[in-house]
RNA sequence: GCCGGGGUGGGGUAGUUGGUUAUCCUACGGGACUGUGGAUCCCGCGACUCGGGUUCGAAUCUCGGCCCCGGCCCCA
């Protein structure tokens, strides 16, 4: 029986693992630097959770299953809709804003690819009753400086305002579901695509210019005066473009200046109503996406009352494979310090009892536990990276010794018994 | 769901105009060496992705499945 690995999963051994523990690591540091706490919810939620808010198409990329007492269940597709329903069941009457971050896995069934896997993790942080555009730009300001702290360089970090294309189309009458289309096109990026689907909908001349432009429109803060001319008249698009303008003044005083707006990012779900930004890092495939996010009116979809919510996610996996591209690693720490090696089986048992002692004083301790000679013993632990290893002998046992040797130096030195532990603590880093 | 490229011991590979016991390196287990690692030598372990077809004979040709890599679609 040869049993594989289900399709777009992944094994991580210890190396990745530990590169990915101290990723994840820093970025939980810096969540609670921000006053973020961490949540946990379930790995499947009731299946409607996921289908009521984008229709049933959706239901091609989620894991759904019935369990035993016929409950129609999923494997969560995505954070964002667990954490408003978590908020609705518990949150509603805590004092705002609440600050929340998590970190899981989520599924979906899709053809994997480059940075797509069908078990994939995000990393990320919902903040309820806050206020725009304050809430949003410090969402900004937390993720950059996430990657800051990581070393990530030439990341883009865009942002952009779904009010204003909105604005537009209200004004123009183009109906709710015709907008949705229009913003799920321009979503895709695709300018002929765009062209033709207002060319479907028979927009008119003048307001098809506008949006193209609109959409084209990406630059720092001059894009602002720009957009203002074109979009002169249009009060509800004016408003939206204010708020992005006053976006952009508070993320500069909170340290980050370096954004890119842009107009063309949308989101084909039309819960997402103001601002929204994604960070992208180049080199990296068809998914060059490492995170998005955005203010959107979910909680109020569930039922919940109406109070503003944004938040923003890393694709954990994808933020990883962004590192690894740039050669970005994490410090390795030794699997173990201290290698305890009996010299014959008779004095294994002194071998144990000082690991033991070492273990309890917190350093990483291993000891042989097969019997094998000697020089296998060395072998192992050279191969483990073991800085030292203690060898444990009956000929130094009988004047109380041991002997310490440094495999990266290759000296080594007697010590007494009951100083071992304490020579060690100074040598080896806590 | 679609298109292209792939799949040989744990890892990396040779072999693919069909033909003896599938090559080499490395890793791993043991020994040479009963108190000294990263060196050498010896021994051992271990593979043709799966199934059907063609054939006297298939790792090799052919069809299909599975899986991997890249792209399309999609992307909450």
């Amino acid at each position: 029986m040869d049993i594989q690995r289900p399709r777009g999963t992944r094994d991580f051994l210890f190396h990745e693992m530990s590169q990915r523990k101290q990723v994840e690591n820093t970025l939980r540091r810096i969540f609670e630097t921000y006053g973020y706490q961490e949540i946990k919810t379930p790995l499947f939620e009731d299946l409607a959770l996921f289908t009521m808010k984008s229709g049933e198409g959706i239901m091609e990329q989620i894991y759904h299953f019935q369990d035993k007492g016929g409950r129609d269940l999923a494997l969560r597709p995505e954070l964002t809709a667990p954490v408003a329903r978590l908020y609705i069941n518990e949150l509603q009457k805590k004092s705002k804003p609440i600050k929340m971050y998590y970190f899981g896995s989520c599924f979906r069934y899709e053809r994997p690819q480059a940075g797509r896997w069908r078990q994939f993790w995000q990393l990320g942080c919902e903040l309820i009753g806050g206020r725009s555009p304050e809430s949003e730009a410090e969402i900004i300001a937390l993720s950059a400086h996430c990657l800051e702290e990581l070393g990530l360089e030439d990341f883009e970090i865009h942002i952009g305002n779904l009010g204003i294309i909105r604005g537009i189309l209200n004004e123009a009458g183009v109906s709710r579901g015709e907008q949705d289309q229009i913003m799920a096109t321009i979503d895709k990026g695709d300018v002929k695509e765009l062209k033709d689907i207002l060319e479907t909908f028979r927009v008119d001349q003048n307001l098809k210019d506008v949006l193209i432009t609109l959409v084209g429109m990406k630059g720092h803060r001059e894009v602002i005066d720009k957009v203002s001319r074109i979009i002169d008249g249009n009060e509800s698009a004016l408003k939206a473009l204010k708020e992005l303008e006053e976006l952009l003044g508070i993320l500069e005083a909170f340290g980050f200046s370096n954004y890119i707006v842009n107009l063309g990012i949308a989101r084909g779900l039309d819960y997402y109503s103001g601002t929204v930004s994604e960070i992208y890092v180049h080199g990296l495939g068809a998914q060059k996406q490492i995170s998005g996010g955005g203010t959107y009116n979910l909680i109020e979809l569930f039922g919940g009352e109406t109070v503003e919510s944004t938040g923003f996610a890393f694709g954990f996996d994808r933020l990883m494979e962004a590192l690894k591209k740039q050669g970005i690693t994490m410090p390795q720490s030794r699997t173990v310090d201290v290698f305890v090696a009996p010299i014959s089986q008779e004095v294994k048992l002194q071998a144990f009892e000082i690991a033991q002692d070492l273990r309890k004083n917190g350093i990483k301790t291993d000891v042989d536990l097969v019997g094998r000679k000697l020089k296998r013993i060395l072998s192992h632990a050279d191969s483990l990276g073991a800085r030292y290893v203690l060898l444990v002998g009956e000929r130094d046992l009988k004047e109380g010794k041991i002997t310490l040797k440094d495999m990266e130096l290759g000296e080594q030195i007697l010590v007494e018994i009951d100083q071992v532990t304490a020579h060690l603590i100074k040598l080896c880093p806590q």
